[in-house]
RNA sequence: GGCGACGUAGCCAAGUGGUUAAGGCAGGGGUCUGCAAAACCCUGAUCGGGGGUUCGAAUCCCCCCGUCGCCUCCA
């Protein structure tokens, strides 16, 4: 399968370095509530991992949550709680986002403020090799000795100097330099160091716990494409001169971005759809299909009206996957063309759209063949593995399902009236059920309900 | 200013040199149904604009118009 490298800018074919591929992905910073952007990334990324365990590969997949950082400190402070409560409560409803949007959990969950030593050793080892020195309670990394330095982002270090920022107070030899760890300030968390109380800065976190994790060099390393600069640039920066080992990683993904009409979706900006709201209103595989629909590394963009055409296709979907077919003759479907089809789009750089259109071509000749009273199981099971590498569940939402008994009951009473020919009575039933989102449907083999 | 992405039917979105330009959603017509729903059948675009290369371009080159992102907050 081929895959697009960040770092040749052109698409490599994959090959893992060792018996298992090791995928490091970049995890959220909990001090707000996760977004679409962020849902849109993690189900990419599960993707990834989807598509290589099917292709045979064993994966080790390693994803962390940054739970110290500025933001965290900042938002604990004005809502005067400690940090990490904060960082706890956050890091929580995002284990049960994950979860409810069917994302594989990563092997290993690893967190910045549990990795502290990993950190001060790397820290300590930057310091010793001169690619890193203290200033006052800061220590920084030293751009200018690690000569590839802007080799992923195509930036190079004097270019860069007039936009990068110095906070007062910073006494950096240049100003491209980054924090590696940073002097407590009144009021803030910290930990001991060499270099006194203080707390690690942004980036040092992945470079620690990947090497922790999963070693000198990983296969892929993925995250949304802001994170190309400076992020992975400096996780490069440390990482290899840490080590002494290039690369640092074989493959970078990079995901394109949610937009909010035209601009991004993004915090600062105001304009975010949380991903709580997203699940309750489209369901997991609504979402899913939303991102599917479009190439990962494209820009995707948020209407409300997208998202209601992938809720109803999840639906064509599930209902193409489990409705039961007849007992005729097993449909003439070739399944094993459609598999070839969805290979060949996922290997081309997991071309989901292409994928998709597979699926849905397949759906058709299921529905054709249930409508002809054939057999469909074959084809049906089809459907649903491909559907189930894309992480697509097929289920039906989950919720108010301990109504089913009851709404049962209704739905025999209308067939009662049915029958009796009071079909103004019964369309009364019918009407007041689909007030509540429940949907009936008269077939030959009798009626069916299902929400939505 | 530097680097990069994008502009395909009403909407979302594949395709990047050569059969009739995928697929989804929405819409219209039909079949089925007591009526619906679901499903099935039929139905829509010459690819931002202009020029060029080529036997042949949405796909390559040039110019123009428009949109967006990154340049140390960010999935």
């Amino acid at each position: 399968m081929k895959l697009y490298n960040t770092m040749s800018r052109r698409l490599e074919e994959f090959t893992p370095a060792g018996d298992e591929v090791k995928i490091y992905v970049c995890g959220v910073t909990p001090y707000d509530r996760a977004h679409l952007g962020h849902a849109m990334s993690y189900i990419i990324f599960d993707i990834v991992r989807r598509y290589l365990e099917f292709h045979g590969f064993k994966v080790k997949h390693v994803q962390n949550y940054t739970d110290i950082d500025d933001r965290i400190i900042s938002r604990a402070n004005s809502l005067g709680q400690p940090f990490d409560q904060l960082a706890a409560r956050y890091m929580e409803e995002f284990d049960e986002e994950i979860r409810e949007l069917n994302i594989t959990p990563a092997h290993v969950f690893p967190r910045a403020t549990q990795e502290i030593p990993t950190i001060i050793e790397m820290i300590e080892g930057l310091v010793a090799k001169g690619n890193a020195y203290r200033a006052n309670g800061d220590v920084y990394f030293r751009v200018r000795s690690k000569d590839d330095y802007g080799k992923l982002s195509g930036r190079d270090v004097d270019s860069m100097r007039a936009g990068a920022r110095v906070e007062p107070g910073e006494s950096k030899e240049d100003p491209a330099d980054f924090a590696l760890w940073k002097g407590a300030k009144e009021g803030e968390p910290w930990w001991e160091s060499p270099w006194g109380p203080g707390r690690p800065g942004w980036h040092i976190e992945c470079s620690a716990m990947s090497y922790r994790y999963l070693g000198e060099t990983l296969d892929i390393h993925g995250g949304g494409q802001d994170l190309i600069f400076p992020h992975h640039e400096n996780e490069i920066a440390q990482s290899e001169s840490y080590t002494g080992t290039q690369p640092f990683v074989r493959y970078w993904l990079h995901n394109g971005w949610l937009t909010f009409g035209e601009e991004k979706m993004s915090k600062s900006l105001g304009n975010i759809i949380a991903i709580r709201e997203g699940l309750d209103k489209y369901g997991a595989d609504g979402l899913r299909l939303f991102v599917l629909t479009s190439h990962y590394r494209s820009p995707l963009s948020y209407s409300e009206e997208a998202l209601e055409s992938g809720k109803r296709a999840a639906e064509r979907l599930r209902l193409a996957a489990t409705l039961p077919g007849g007992n005729g003759p097993p449909a003439d479907v070739s399944v094993e063309s459609y598999r070839q089809r969805f290979v060949e789009a996922m290997d081309d750089d997991l071309n989901t759209p292409a994928a998709l259109a597979a699926l849905f071509d397949l759906a058709r000749d299921v529905n054709r063949a249930r409508d002809e009273g054939r057999g469909i199981g074959e084809a049906q099971g089809t459907l649903r593995e491909l559907a189930g590498v894309l992480g697509l569940t097929l289920q039906e939402p989950e919720a108010a399902m301990g109504a089913a008994p009851f709404i049962d009951l209704v739905v025999q009473l209308r067939n009662d009236l049915r029958e009796a020919k009071q079909f103004e009575q019964a369309d009364r039933v019918r009407a007041g059920l689909a007030e509540l989102g429940i949907t009936l449907e008269d077939g030959p083999k009798g009626t069916r309900w299902r929400r939505g």
